[in-house]
DNA sequence: TTGTAAGCGTTATCAT
DNA sequence: ATGATAACGCTTACAA
């Protein structure tokens, strides 16, 4: 076991731990002769810094937390990828925790990053959340926090999204364009932020093209906005409303479970009614019919999330003030065969 | 910033640290009285302890260190959840590292999680590689690991796979039981245990079925056996043998190349040439055709390790002789539409 | 240029 | 039942 400490190095030496610290890190007041004898002895006996001592007197962990609702997922998979990126240049370690789209669970993980002293949290919140303490609790301990994704607009904090609203609009109006005139939306659950600002873009995508809008065919998903509630609401709005032409789902995974239904029941994609996703999945562009979609990037979220971290962690630790961003990404939409 | 320390309550309260921390943990030599005050005013006070102190005095992290070689995967993501799963019962955190299947990066982040000094090490080996001293490194720093899913056999530790040669054996029994005898394999590259072993199942098949094992009938995916090997290889395969009429692919990423070429140029799906994956995709269930394929249980993988690891650190804790473990767990063939 | 000593916040040993 | 003290391994004023 390497347990090679400075004290050690400094009695095989003969001189004090002080100058073998001050040796090993570079400082100037150490003379050349002592400074190549101890870097020897330290490669020699394998010398590492116990991090723990270090974490201890520098009061910081070199390590970030990173709460999402759930790993198994292409965009989250994508936006964590950013985030080692950004961490790896840095130096620094992510732990990762999920919140399983539960309130209660987020609430805990952060408790857990925060007794564990990360030096900042990252955090895409779960469907559940609508309050906020949780949240606050990590400003009041002066720990750098960025919400990314699905995040709480109240929340005073730096903020990495997409325009969901701008998105959907682009979307829908893309529909539009395209000749489809009746278009139903499978909308997120009601607390997300981003299902809301879908839905408000579709609506209002619809409004500024004269097309009445009809809550009627605005179905839900609230149960994490997956496969089985596409492909639930698919056979209801085909009953409730065979006229549509077209549906906009909040998600790839909703598409994908309309995209199967329709594919078992035999309803022409897109000839008789198309399917337009958002996120952009991997799976989107293996399917059949390939999924049109727009297009969201994760692996861009994450690094630009974790690269204003680290800035705010760098300002705090040099007592400048941080000045909080809201970063808008763009989306494109990403025409295939679906629509 | 919440920043009790033990000092604080022991000055607050007229007592000594030694009495405050030991009321803290419930040491039996406390009386009640003050232990009741202790834990009143730390409660009031927000008290939680630094971790960084417990962690230099106790030399443990309560963390563990994973490596996988990518992040974006479903097979993965699922063996992360079980990990994630196993660590919170126990109040441990995950450090998640990759390796992008490089031998470099793997030896890299080992060195990271070593100088963390976290408490025990999960990995799933880069398909590079081949020498294993970083690992036995690890196993020098009397550091628990546990190897799963891509292994070395020749390093002296506990892993976790399933029987890929009899996973794969077991595959192709099922495809030439269906009637298919020119079958292919898209086999892995070179190194990764599990890509070998899943060749030899595939061939040790075809000769205890008297079908001739053809060498000119393996395509390497060397590509990280993803869907572009499985495409470029699919588009060889008809050409060079137009007389197959199954292929067995060492990953449904590969299948799923596979049968988008397939979807392109109209080759009918299993009629003209079965496709028969590996791992069990989410996605390989809403293909068309659904994936044939043979279920991996990632989070069970994940688990297991998991669980294996928090064992050998605990029994490396009490001074206990620990006895490396390997565990295979059981496969199933999911029939789809493919085969 | 080198070294002394204090301190980070805890835990554990040993007195009292 | 309570407390003084040392120790974990490092960093950093401050002396020498």
């Amino acid at each position: 076991m390497n347990n090679t400490t400075l004290k050690q190095i400094a009695s095989q030496l003969g001189i004090s731990i002080t100058t073998v610290s001050k040796a090993l890190k570079g400082y100037s007041d150490v003379s050349e002769k002592t400074k190549k004898a101890v870097i020897e002895l330290a490669n020699k006996l394998n010398y590492t810094p116990n991090s723990f001592a270090v974490n201890l007197r520098t009061k910081e962990s070199k390590t970030i937390g990173l709460i999402i609702p759930t790993l198994v997922h292409d965009f989250f998979s994508n936006v964590i990828q950013g985030i080692l990126e950004e961490a790896e240049k840095r130096d620094y370690l992510v732990i990762i925790l999920q919140s399983n789209e539960k309130l209660e669970f987020e609430k805990k993980q952060i408790e857990l990053l925060l007794n564990k002293r990360v030096d900042g949290i990252l955090i895409s919140l779960s469907n559940e959340t609508g309050e906020f303490e949780h949240l606050k609790t990590i400003l009041s301990h002066n720990t750098p926090l960025v919400l990314f994704d699905k995040i709480a607009k109240l929340v005073n904090c730096s903020k990495v999204t997409i325009n969901d609203r701008k998105a959907a609009y682009d979307a829908v109006s893309y529909l539009i364009k395209k000749g489809y005139k009746k278009i139903a939306h499978f909308r997120g659950s009601y607390l997300p932020q981003n299902s809301i600002d879908r839905f408000l873009g579709y609506k209002k995508a619809l409004e500024d093209n004269n097309i009445i809008y009809d809550p009627s065919l605005v179905y839900v998903c609230d149960n994490n906005m997956d496969f089985e509630n596409g492909y639930e609401n698919a056979k209801k709005v085909v009953t409730e409303h065979p006229e549509i032409d077209a549906i906009f789902a909040v998600t790839d995974l909703v598409a994908i479970g309309i995209i199967k239904y329709f594919n078992e029941v035999g309803i022409a994609i897109p000839q008789k009614i198309a399917v337009l996703g958002f996120s952009n999945w991997f799976m989107s562009s293996v399917m059949s019919p390939k999924l049109s979609t727009v297009d969201q990037p994760g692996f861009e979220i994450g690094r630009k999330s974790a690269s204003i971290l680290f800035d705010e962690i760098n300002l705090k630790k040099n007592n400048s003030p941080v000045i909080f961003q809201s970063i808008e990404l763009e989306t494109s939409i990403i025409e295939r065969d679906s629509t």
